[in-house]
DNA sequence: ATCGGTGCAAAGGTTTTGCAGGATT
DNA sequence: AATCCTGCAAAACCTTTGCACCGAT
């Protein structure tokens, strides 16, 4: 018996419109509204509507992240690297001055996981990591 | 010459009963929802857009802090531990399965600082981190 | 042909703001 | 007394939804 009908993805251009913004913007963070506007200066006329039902659609998918900037009010969007799994690896470095946000592959918290689980009794399956300062570009200035 | 007249803050009623929700709770955060209701269930009638208001205002004075928890929605606020200073010193520990929000105050991240300067040319001057799994109690269940 | 996606406009929710009256210093 | 704060309601935003049409499979 079929439980749940797998529910298709058509591949609209709408659809494709906006995965390529994100993939433009690949090592950054896009709001709804910097996407919207992109696509817009692109000469491609998107509803906003669809953004948004894209961006929960491709969330669902896991294609990409939605991520809440700690003090910043937009949530942002970004695509999620396809060699990644379930489990962070990376983490944000947001710098105080220009606000430029990159990204730190490496994960270095697996010593700290298991002193949590010991200390805290909590067991831990992801985490979410950010650095704030200033990039090296702003601290030349 | 006076620059900028250093605006001061008013110790009013509805000031101080934010404050208490937040105090009261302060193991845990607090949406403005839940805030708003806790007065009304007290009896005290407050406006929501006071609440609003207090909460950035608040904010801005470095008494609590606004988070985001990543895939929420709702921004919640809680008392900053009026021990610490400018640096983050505490991270959270964020239930899976009952949603639970615990503290983590030790800080085990400079060995990590350190490596990002060296690396990344980033100098850090902060940091949020948030482990996501199962609290015992769940995992007991 | 079917069924999901789109665009529009309306609705829903949250946060901010203008203003007159009230409270704190 | 001065000025900051409050409450209300309106406004401004942001996000979601209903509906008829369009487009991908």
């Amino acid at each position: 018996m079929n439980m749940t009908a797998p529910k298709e993805t058509r591949n609209t251009r709408q659809r494709n419109l906006i995965l390529d913004c994100l993939k433009e913007h690949c090592d950054s963070h896009m709001t709804v509204d910097e996407i919207f506007a992109l696509l817009k200066d692109k000469g491609h006329d998107v509803g906003i509507a669809t953004v948004y039902r894209n961006l929960k659609s491709l969330e669902d998918q896991g294609l990409i992240e939605k991520v809440y900037i700690s003090g910043g009010a937009a949530p942002c969007y970004k695509m999620l690297d396809e060699t990644a799994g379930n489990k962070h690896t990376h983490h944000h470095m947001i710098c105080r001055n220009c606000g430029a946000i990159a990204d730190f592959d490496e994960d270095l918290l697996d010593a700290i996981e298991k002193i949590v689980l010991v200390t805290k009794d909590f067991t831990v399956t992801d985490h979410r990591l950010s650095f704030y300062g200033v990039c090296g570009k702003c601290s030349k200035k």
